[in-house]
DNA sequence: ATTGAAATATGTTCGTA
DNA sequence: TACGAACATATTTCAAT
């Protein structure tokens, strides 16, 4: 069972160590430990508190998607019909692989998306053949980043 | 000297090995050697051809912002000032910790943010003590996200 | 590109403070 | 909590194919 309220503590340590993860997922434990002046058993224990805790998550690969020829990442507004059901919008989003996030927002559209695509064409071909043909779908709002100049986590 | 042209070849065993990665970084590369079938030492080789060829581009611990309190994650969309150049302006959010992500989009605004708050009180702190204040800020729009409902990183 | 084996380094557990 | 020692695994290199 894994705890998930919002009394989790972290201390100066907890916060080096995390800060050192989240930069490097596989830096070894050990160094961690040498550079912040304390055992490595301490920071696998540590570790494991801050898991059970619910407060790591995981941990990723990332991979950079440019080299593979992704190129052009788009925001979009969804609008949907008053009668179309946001969850069963969303499990047809989910079967387009190159939408990579969906919220379901207040403001002007019902669901905000980003999409990551070879090229303007590619964009164009997922918003025609895929996200318009969605049941329920009346009409897009795109915004195309021209350039992402900041992305990070929570700073802690 | 890191390459990042786009002609980056991976096969099918390079597919299986990142996907696994981009579960979990630290999943060990023996683990990931013996449910493929192939020695670890050919993982290893081709984990570094990956990285040399920009493919990979490290790895992060995730962790879970709501443990910490964090709830409430919004698009702010951002009209600067004709006059306003838009480095200047990137330069302000990128010290403001709450801004996760910074886009130069086409489109209505010049620029849309992301910002992760503890709150409503929070967000409308963020926005108009320090996203306002920016000299050639001039409007904003907000569109909070009730719920993430997908969040994945480029299939693969 | 792949392998197995050797050398090095790390992860993990446990008894103790 | 933290430590160190002992043990189990993993990473890394290398010669050979």
């Amino acid at each position: 069972m894994r705890n998930t309220n919002k009394s989790v503590k972290i201390d100066g340590i907890d916060k080096k160590i995390l800060r050192f993860l989240m930069e490097d997922a596989r830096k070894p434990i050990l160094e961690i430990a040498r550079s912040i002046g304390i055992s490595g058993a301490a920071i696998h224990q540590r570790l494991r508190k801050l898991e059970s805790s619910g407060l790591l998550s995981g941990s990723k690969f990332v991979i950079n998607p440019k080299v593979l020829g992704y190129t052009t990442m788009a925001y979009i507004g969804i609008f949907l019909d008053k009668a179309m059901s946001n969850p069963q919008a969303v499990k047809e989003l989910e079967k387009i692989p190159e939408v990579l996030e969906c919220h379901y927002t207040t403001g002007n559209w019902s669901i905000l998306i980003k999409v990551l695509c070879k090229d303007n064409e590619h964009l164009m071909t997922v918003l025609n053949k895929k996200i318009q043909q969605i049941e329920g779908v009346s009409r897009t709002e795109t915004f195309i980043s021209l350039h992402q100049q900041i992305d990070r986590q929570i700073s802690i």
